[in-house]
DNA sequence: AGCACGCCGACT
DNA sequence: GTCGGCGTGCTC
């Protein structure tokens, strides 16, 4: 037996059905199936829950009379409320992934299930639209006016349209469509609420291809319909892997399977979206948390119908009710933005992997810094590595040279050294825009006091507050405490002796300012007033040639493209290596890399200058000779030696605490439980371990196991022998988690 | 996750 | 005398 949505699966009236059910809650519950309702695993259901009523899925059934230990009186049972049968059922493949990123993540899979049903408008099919045609018994008006003729002229082709659309169309007030009803020359309709969607065109409009291009999309497209792969294309910037893997999202097209693409951060990218249209002639299906409700629930509806063919998405659009679901790209696969810390912790590019071992089809990362996990993957045969090594325009990567600051640094309170300076001035008579980056919003990251040595803290955490010139406040970049600029000091109350110490992209756009008075000099960072719209129309002013120099923190390292920009300094190269996060190299690494590679991504003649203390640095070393390869394999020996990812795994088990104290107290208590477990390490309880992350009051405690061993039953064992938190001390672990790995 | 219940401090 | 803070427990 098949239904419409082609799930065989068997009618056999069940009595009770196990219902999973967006909450914090380790299992399904049982409700009874009232008699004349029939579901079927993965139908949507509205259940009761306490005092609510909530929406989850059918995730089995129980034959009459059969019951789990554990399970209630069937006469206790409350009843399932509603079926949604307007939305097709969840089927098995998602159901799969869900139990199984449940499991990976130690997270309750009703959580899981949460992620996939974001839309709950989705879940009822939009009630048609009321509009207005021609009337069928061919009605003439009596008396004919211009307007009218308008209005008929509009509806010649049989076409029907809402009141205010026929009006607008027509240039006629809507009182001429009221009284051409009136007279029943038109008459009343129902108009689908969507219009029907038009499909991407896999043969739209091919790129021509460089040979390397060629080579590597042409291994894509043959692996499309043939089961699961996963490929890692590593190509430096500006190699045009977007053009490679937009070939295999044609093929799936025009196998009739869908495809997802999966893009860091989408709502700043509106840059890409048009790039998908003028390859495939229309624009994908936008998937990412800014996008509204109404608007959502149409993309999750065509999702799971199979309207839409494509969708380009953040992270959560992995959790799509797809129903032909036949490749998966993830760009920038490097990038952190896809992983979630919150509520599921997970990363999409590796569930991204998941979904397609599931259901059979090829999976595609792409970066031109692959993150050191991926290409241990790929170094090992598990994914089929595709290399672009030169860039799509045929333009030479950017010439790339050190500035050694303890020989040639800039004079004290000044940050860009002389030679900087210099290739900056070459840059600007030479017509090019040059960018100054620096990781570090607002004017200087500590205030402090001449006089008694006072430094501005916040009150919350324990950094210091980092001073915003323009906007006048000092702020916490830590917990987003702001107070105003002091004009005195409130430790000894002396006037002319606050100082700010160290550079943000404030003081730098000054400095810059004050070299170059008649350049136009523009700050790009994330305080940025004004929303997504203003970065949008800045960043197109620099695209136009409106600005001659940037000073930008990572936000400028990301998707557009800056057709004049012929120089990139980089105000300090070793910001980030030195905190103790085992990732800041490689972060460091990826970060520099992408944006030293804006440089003459167009016409060429690019050039980056690495700021330094610390030249010798394999990090430096790797960006200035255009080499990684020394660097990663000196990061793969110590992730090795250590017995990090991606040769074993981490998790963090995270104590909050109503204080501070408190929190490490318990953190130390489970330290001390560790060596009963074996395989698993645990680093702590030396303060050093106790890694104080986000916020007041929260510690992580790092366990590392060998990547054999099941960590996820390791540490399911392991919480079940801790001591029972009290005192409003809170668990909660972390697999992999963001602000390590 | 959400929601109710319950127990303590500061106000109309 | 109540309002409301969060700490605790429960939901088929």
């Amino acid at each position: 037996m098949s239904d419409l949505f082609g799930n065989t699966g068997e009618v056999r009236p069940a009595t009770v059905a196990r219902v999973l059910l967006p909450v914090a809650i380790g299992m399904a519950y049982s409700y009874r199936v009232p008699p004349g309702v029939s579901v079927r695993p993965g139908s949507i259901v509205r259940v009761p829950l306490g005092p609510r009523e909530v929406v989850g899925a059918v995730w089995s059934l129980e034959p009459e009379g059969g019951s789990a230990a554990g399970n209630l009186a069937p006469s206790r049972l409350k009843n399932i409320l509603h079926v949604y049968d307007d939305a097709p059922p969840l089927d098995e493949d998602l159901r799969t992934l869900v139990d199984w990123v449940a499991n990976w993540t130690l997270a309750a899979p009703g959580m899981v299930l949460r992620m996939v049903l974001r839309s709950e408008e989705a879940l009822e099919s939009e009630p048609p639209l009321a509009g207005v045609r021609l009337s069928s018994s061919g009605t003439r008006p009596e008396r004919m006016t211009p307007a009218r003729q308008r209005v008929l002229e509009v509806l010649q082709d049989g076409t029907g349209f809402t009141r205010s659309g026929l009006a607008h169309a027509a240039g006629v007030s809507s009182s001429v469509v009221e009284g051409l009803l009136a007279h029943g020359v038109l008459e009343s309709v129902e108009l689908p609420a969507v219009p029907p969607l038009p499909r991407p065109d896999p043969d739209w409009s091919p790129p021509q291809l460089t040979p390397a291009q060629a080579r590597a999309s042409k291994e894509l497209v043959a692996a499309v319909g043939q089961g699961f792969r996963t490929f890692l294309i590593d190509g430096v910037t500006g190699s045009g892997k977007t053009e490679v893997y937009f070939e295999a999202v044609a093929e799936a097209l025009r196998q009739g399977r869908q495809a997802l693409v999966l893009i860091p951060e989408i709502a700043l990218t509106s840059a890409f979206l048009q790039r998908f249209e003028r390859r495939f002639a229309v624009l994908p299906a936008e998937w990412h948390s800014e996008i509204a409700t109404r608007q959502r629930a149409r993309v999750w509806r065509g999702v799971a119908s199979g309207d839409v063919r494509v969708v380009v998405g953040a992270r959560s659009a992995l959790f799509l009710p797809f129903r032909e679901l036949g490749l998966v790209v993830v760009d920038e696969e490097h990038d952190g933005a896809y992983k979630q810390d919150d509520r599921v912790p997970y990363n999409a590019r590796d569930m991204a992997v998941v979904r397609g071992h599931i259901s059979r089809f090829p999976v595609v990362l792409a970066s031109a810094t692959p993150s050191v996990e991926s290409r241990v993957n790929a170094d090992q045969g598990r994914y089929v590595r595709l290399e672009l090594p030169e860039r799509a325009t045929g333009a030479p990567m950017p010439e790339i040279s050190i500035i050694d600051m303890r020989q040639d640094g800039p004079e004290r309170g000044q940050w860009l050294a002389p030679t900087l300076r210099h290739a900056i001035g070459e840059t600007l008579s030479g017509g090019g825009q040059a960018l100054l980056f620096l990781n570090r919003r607002g004017y200087a990251p500590l205030t402090l006091c001449r006089s008694c040595g006072h430094r501005f803290q916040c009150p919350n955490c324990s950094t210091w507050l980092v001073e915003h010139r323009f906007r006048g406040r000092l702020s916490c970049h830590h917990c987003g405490h702001e107070e105003p600029s002091p004009d005195h000091c409130p430790a000894c109350g002396d006037t002319q002796s606050l100082v700010a110490c160290g550079p943000g992209v404030e003081r730098i756009a000054e400095e810059a300012a004050d070299l170059f008075p008649q350049s136009r000099v523009l700050v790009l960072s994330s305080d940025l007033q004004g929303g997504p719209d203003r970065l949008r129309r800045e960043m197109r002013i620099i695209e136009e040639g409106g600005a001659d120099i940037v000073v930008g923190t990572q936000l400028v390292a990301k998707g557009h493209n800056f057709p004049l920009m012929r120089l990139v300094g980089v105000v300090d190269a070793d910001l980030g290596l030195a905190n103790g996060d085992p990732r800041a190299a490689e972060r460091t690494f990826q970060l520099l890399a992408q944006v030293t590679g804006r440089a003459g991504r167009i016409g060429g003649g690019g050039r980056g200058l690495l700021q330094t203390y610390a030249p010798e640095h394999p990090v430096i070393r790797a960006l200035a000779s255009g080499d990684s390869t020394a660097f990663y394999e000196a990061e793969i020996a110590a992730r090795k030696a250590a017995g990090l990812p991606p040769f074993g795994r981490l998790a963090a088990l995270i104590v909050s605490a109503p204080d501070r104290a408190r929190a490490q107290d318990y953190a130390r208590q489970v330290a001390r439980l560790s060596p009963a477990s074996p395989g698993l390490t645990v680093l702590g309880p030396a303060e050093a371990a106790l890694a104080l992350v986000r916020g007041r009051y929260r510690f992580r405690l790092l366990a590392m196991a060998p990547r054999n061993v099941d960590l996820q039953a390791l540490m399911r064992s392991w919480i079940a022998r801790l001591p029972k938190p009290t005192g409003g001390v809170r668990l909660q672990v972390d697999i992999d988690p963001q602000s390590f790995f």
